[in-house]
DNA sequence: CTGTATCCTTAGGGATACTG
DNA sequence: CAGTATCCCTAAGGATACAG
């Protein structure tokens, strides 16, 4: 039943990691979503890096088949789709915040404000906490 | 002159990460080093995944380039290149775990110990600290 | 605006032969 | 064993046209 095992390269848990947002575009739009709030197609193609279209909706579909988004049709707005964490993806929180200090100590021009990177290493759990219990929110 | 710019498609800290480490590849290599001890081309091409020989070398030469690893002689072998993180690489320590624990919660295969990922969750700061230690020794 | 479909180019990467 | 080089194929992805 499960022969996904064939394209299963090891049972690594980095390498798990890998090939569900092991790719340069996915971990983008989860920022998106988790950080700033977007939650419709054109706002995630909108975003500086600039990808295009096919790309989009074909992560749009690996995320929520892997489970780390759900999609549902707003009937406010003709029935468009909005996107959202699940709270699988939302569990990803950690490792995002942990990319984002790292990056932030090593990259000039990474755009993250000192004092947000500071408070990042001074209390990273309870930072977590507070932005996980503010995006439980909405 | 650094027009390096051309290839980085935003300031955002979640895509500089994507950029120096976000491919299929890297990520196994840096554990290989972080959690397995491998420091020789032998042991990366021995991993589970099959890592094929033009991709290792490519990455390991990207690695070096980006200051994630540094290599030396080992005049005690024939002047055979030996492979080891420097501190940036290692600073990836807290990514690597937070990824692990989330592949830990979701993925059945993952063949982490439940002790270990137990572990993790109540007391990230204490093994980080412990982990680091560890490598700082050799 | 929200997607889907198509065309086409390039980079990633597997297999393997080869050299020191 | 430690790499390098080559061949070739597939998947990733950019551009753009198109449809609801």
């Amino acid at each position: 039943m499960n022969d996904d095992s064939s394209r299963c390269r090891s049972n690594c848990p980095i390498n798990f990691a890998l090939e569900t947002f092991g790719d340069k575009w996915t971990l983008l739009i989860i920022r998106d979503m988790m950080f700033k709030g977007k939650r419709r197609y054109g706002e995630f193609l909108a975003s500086a890096e600039g990808i295009s279209t096919n790309i989009l909706a074909s992560r749009l579909q690996r995320l929520e088949a892997s489970g780390l988004i759900v999609s549902s049709k707003d009937p406010a707005n003709r029935g468009v789709a909005l996107y959202q964490l699940s709270p699988k993806g939302k569990d990803l929180l950690p490792v995002m915040l942990a990319i984002t200090s790292w990056s932030g100590r090593y990259d000039a021009l990474s755009s993250a404000p000192a004092a947000f990177l500071e408070e990042l290493e001074s209390d990273r759990e309870g930072l977590t906490r507070k932005i996980r219990a503010a995006m439980e929110q909405t």
